[in-house]
DNA sequence: TTTATCTCTGTGAACGCTCACAGATTCAGG
DNA sequence: CCTGAATCTGTGAGCGTTCACAGAGATAAA
């Protein structure tokens, strides 16, 4: 129970107490060698006594570094980027870091600038960033970042600094040749703000799996990750009077957006249009249908991100080098073989 | 841009530059009077020049605060919390005010110490928590926060601590009112787990709000907010040949995967069974039929825990207050009235 | 002119900690 | 018994700031 009014307990406080200098208390809570087993002893009990707790403004003052992550991230209120975050303050937490954060409202590099200033002056030993768009430049960011180790999390595949990143493009072609190999051959696309790396990253590899085997993409339409943009573009797909017989939608809220459309306008899926999604978010199992689409697994993205941030933080100067993961298909209802007639 | 290698920027070294004081300096940076005009601009040049930034260790060791505000949450990974979080986020920014962020992942007393143990150090000027669930208990978050102004965000109504909440209770009402107004007299529910306070008063609303219409409550089940076990539930609730006509959910995603449930067995929403749901998340206009749900405005909340956090932290003797938010009912398409005639 | 006040600037000390060093024990080996 | 190492402990200094104070120059009032 933390005194409520009085002064802060320091080390000299418990070096009183225990009857030792400060020095000694000092070697005690940082587990030094060289104290006697009754001195130690005798000083955790102080400790525990006066509810001691170091300093860590102090600390950080003399040692130059904070035991302290910093985490910037952008769009934290989409599923990916969430998910990384929490994973990520869980492994900094378990490697005994305190996380300090900030989340970037416009992909600006003023506003990537005032995030960083704000980290400046806290000595972080790391900074982890969740920037998953295109114009939040890296090398702007590196620059940002000085001498201090970073970790770039869901960046471009096959960038050529320290990052974690899920291979995008495989998920990409995994559902596209799932539909390829249902007889699929006339497939549209709803792609993500193509100013995500993610979102491109999917959208290329979908042209590119559809020209491996000679096929021609029928059309694509931006959205911007929500089921409402999914249901918006869907619908002016149709409206086109397009013949496409499946959907590569680019994230799983966009394709519930685009099966209420399709249905709205009669539509069976996948009977007559087959439709995939992209993340696995849990509640796509229980879509109607059950969406076929790609899990990511952004907890171990987030892990692995932090303990390659460990390692920079330990070896500065290792070549940087780029930790991927690669995404599975998920199958469920919503995809299935084209019906040879063809409505409208 | 940063040195690379080099020794951080001092004070000592703008003052050289400049030729004054490091005192002048300091008074540069914390804007107080009586520093010239020329003087100023001279320093403001030099801390522009070797890109300074004060030490924020060195100045929080000084005032004893560290503009910084702690974050605590708990069930991140669910929609409520993720959202306060984000807008948390936002105002502490716009405040001027750094985070440093934990997130629980037991309930446990010890897993909450752990969390505070490692803001203790921090000389954190406020703590913002996030604690949904019960059995995370006010009064040793109180008295683990000792004299560090608090303010909870989340938690019971009527609770007699500084906090921020939504009345979940109304939301609730608004629900099932809507509900007995549209002719339902049998009425189902799919709680949230009742440890968390929100799913209690939801829950507990319910019955009395039925009770207050002199109806009985068919039967309720307890999810865990997840689809599945919305899904389950419904399954459940319709395996024991229960007679209900409505389905009051306490989350969209639950509803989600209640509906699907239903679908399953041909039932049709919502002219077999009417269905709602609780948060409003951006899906669940395109949910299949579009939820008929309990909006809530994480975003004011976020807002509003934050200001009257700042408001403690300038006067931590003031009253104990509660800020309350209503939230909202929002009429879709997944509740009708009661077919006269039903199934089964 | 003198004195009081306002403006501007600089000097010591302190915040709570760790580092480098040095002194004091103990214990073994010659 | 002396020497050297290993073990344990304490002292000074400094990390980069701000605060309290004091001093100096300018301006206004007497």
């Amino acid at each position: 129970m933390a005194d409520s009014v009085s002064r802060r307990v320091t080390l000299n406080d418990v070096a009183r107490l225990s009857g030792v200098s400060y020095q000694t208390v000092s070697r005690v809570i940082n587990n030094h060698p060289y104290v006697a087993e009754d001195t130690r002893a005798r000083v955790l009990e102080a400790i525990e006594q006066l509810d001691y707790h170091p300093n860590k403004a102090a600390k950080s003052l003399v040692t130059r570094r904070s035991q302290t992550l910093a985490v910037i991230t952008y769009g934290l209120d989409k599923y990916g980027p969430a998910q990384i975050m929490i994973n990520v303050e869980r492994a900094a937490k378990e490697a005994g870091y305190d996380l300090i954060f900030s989340n970037i409202h416009e992909t600006s590099l003023e506003s990537m600038r005032a995030a960083m200033e704000s980290l400046e002056g806290w000595q972080v030993d790391g900074i982890l960033a969740i920037t998953p768009v295109a114009n939040i430049l890296c090398e702007e960011l590196r620059a940002l970042c000085g001498s201090v180790p970073l970790v770039q999390v869901d960046i471009p595949l096959g960038a050529q600094v320290p990052s974690a990143v899920i291979d995008q493009r495989w998920g990409s072609a995994l559902v596209t040749r799932h539909l390829i190999s249902l007889g699929h051959t006339r497939i549209a696309a709803i792609s993500g703000p193509l100013d995500w790396f993610g979102a491109q990253a999917r959208h290329e590899s979908w042209r590119e799996t559809l020209r491996e085997a000679r096929l021609t993409p029928v059309a694509s339409l931006e959205g911007d990750w929500t089921a409402g943009s999914g249901y918006q573009a869907a619908g002016q797909l149709l409206d086109r009077g397009l013949n496409f017989t499946a959907l590569v939608v680019a994230n799983d809220q966009m394709a519930l957006g685009a099966i209420r459309a399709l249905r709205d306008r009669g539509l069976r899926i996948p009977e007559d249009i087959s439709i995939t999604g992209f993340d696995d978010i849990p509640e796509a199992a229980y879509f109607d249908p059950p969406l076929t689409t790609v899990r990511q697994d952004f907890g171990v993205l987030g892990n692995k991100g932090v303990e390659y941030l460990m390692e920079r933080i330990a070896d500065p100067q290792a070549a940087a080098r780029q930790v991927v993961i690669r995404p599975a298909l998920v199958q469920r209802l919503s995809t299935g073989r084209p019906c040879p007639e063809r409505r409208t």
